[in-house]
DNA sequence: GTTTCATTCAAGAGATCCATTGACTAGCGG
DNA sequence: CCGCTAGTCAATGGATCTCTTGAATGAAAC
């Protein structure tokens, strides 16, 4: 980065949008932040990190423009500066999958065994949502199904999800999505709705990867 | 990257593909090898390094997966692992360029003027070659002309041009094209071409971008 | 076997990155 | 004004990255 020539120091700036996401917690913010903008402390919390070291990696997004940030009274939030963002971050989840070594492996690790919940991909729910037969849960935080959700779907945070099971019509068939692909909200849910009788299953991935294959969305 | 618990070691290992090409001689590898396999020695002179340096740069794209290595021989040549990778940095790319400041003063600083070159885009040109009254002329270095190349294309390495200017029929409308939107062997093309009185254009981008978009190619 | 060429390996200096800590600031409520 | 809360800044030490140099490998040519 120091003064090689135009053709490098172009292709240094070209480099800055990964460097951005070459850090699994600035991965982790991003994550996170495709699903509607955050707080700095929300999202301290959701990274398992302190405040300090958080607010450092949101200043390094902010300075290579991959977010935007706007004051409210004594809180900052967060979002991300455009949906270019969210596909580059999920085309390079892809490639991490497709190559990366021991991902696979990691990815168990932290999600447990799946091989016993039910998996359905976004077409099959998606006629399945034209038939009307069934329930599409979400069991996201209550403020990120209100930044956008899979239209039809109804709203219980996994936090609550024991406490609110009658809000489910009895017996309906469930499918229950999160976050992404990475994300263990939906698997909880439908190994809690499973034990209660309901036959439930996860959708291959999240909200944004629902929103970026330009299928039907509620949004505010 | 340590004893941090599964989630982080998850989302550290998906940070692992934008690591790999989070500096830019890596990324001009990439961006080269995109348009086809090559050696380390032609990579090296490719992006101005050392043998010894590329080698190294070479190895950490291997470990993250991106890239593939064959030997032939006293050679080895690399290559991209999977058309995934082409996509993770043409949408790197466009991240970029939409959001890392001061991006576009570099690329005009290596590009040069562009505003006297006429550009046209992909749907023009794939119209106008439906139409069959261009010619399209690509002109990289003819190994990536022989390893895929736009249908009907010809090919005048750069360096050839102005010797081999009697292969252009006379008067013809010429559109040049090369590796990519950073690169700068079309505009070269048709400065050189203006002089001789075609009316040439650029296309707005290179083959990758063109194959990417699945318009007709010629592939070996 | 020796030479030659293409590539990799090993070691080191300088820069950058990252988590931690503690001090600092900006807005708000009193 | 004081104190409180949400974030940021600055400094530190240890890890990682990047380029350089020179030596080591591996396959072919002589």
């Amino acid at each position: 980065m120091a003064d090689h020539g135009a053709k490098a120091a172009l292709y240094d700036a070209l480099a800055e949008s990964a460097k951005a996401l070459a850090n699994g917690r600035r991965a982790e913010l991003v994550d996170v932040l495709a699903q509607g903008e955050r707080s700095v402390e929300e999202l301290a919390d959701e990274i398992d990190q302190t405040v300090a070291n958080t607010s450092q990696h949101l200043q390094r997004l902010l300075r290579s423009g991959l977010v935007e940030s706007r004051r409210e009274g004594t809180r900052i939030y967060y979002s991300l500066s455009s949906p270019v963002v969210g596909d580059l971050w999920r085309t390079m989840r892809r490639a991490a999958q497709e190559h990366v070594a021991g991902l696979e492996q990691l990815a168990a690790d932290y999600l447990g065994d799946r091989s016993t919940l039910r998996t359905i991909t976004r077409d099959d729910l998606r006629t399945r949502l034209r038939d009307g037969d069934v329930v599409v849960l979400d069991v996201r935080p209550e403020a990120e199904y209100a930044a956008g959700h899979i239209r039809g779907a109804i709203s219980i945070p996994i936090a609550h999800l024991k406490s609110r099971l009658g809000d489910i019509p009895d017996g309906a068939d469930v499918v229950a999505y999160c976050r992404g692909p990475y994300c263990i909200y939906a698997d909880e849910a439908v190994r809690v709705l499973k034990k209660k009788g309901f036959p439930a299953a996860r959708l291959e991935d999240g909200f944004p990867e629902w929103a970026e294959a330009r299928l039907p969305v509620t949004r505010p």
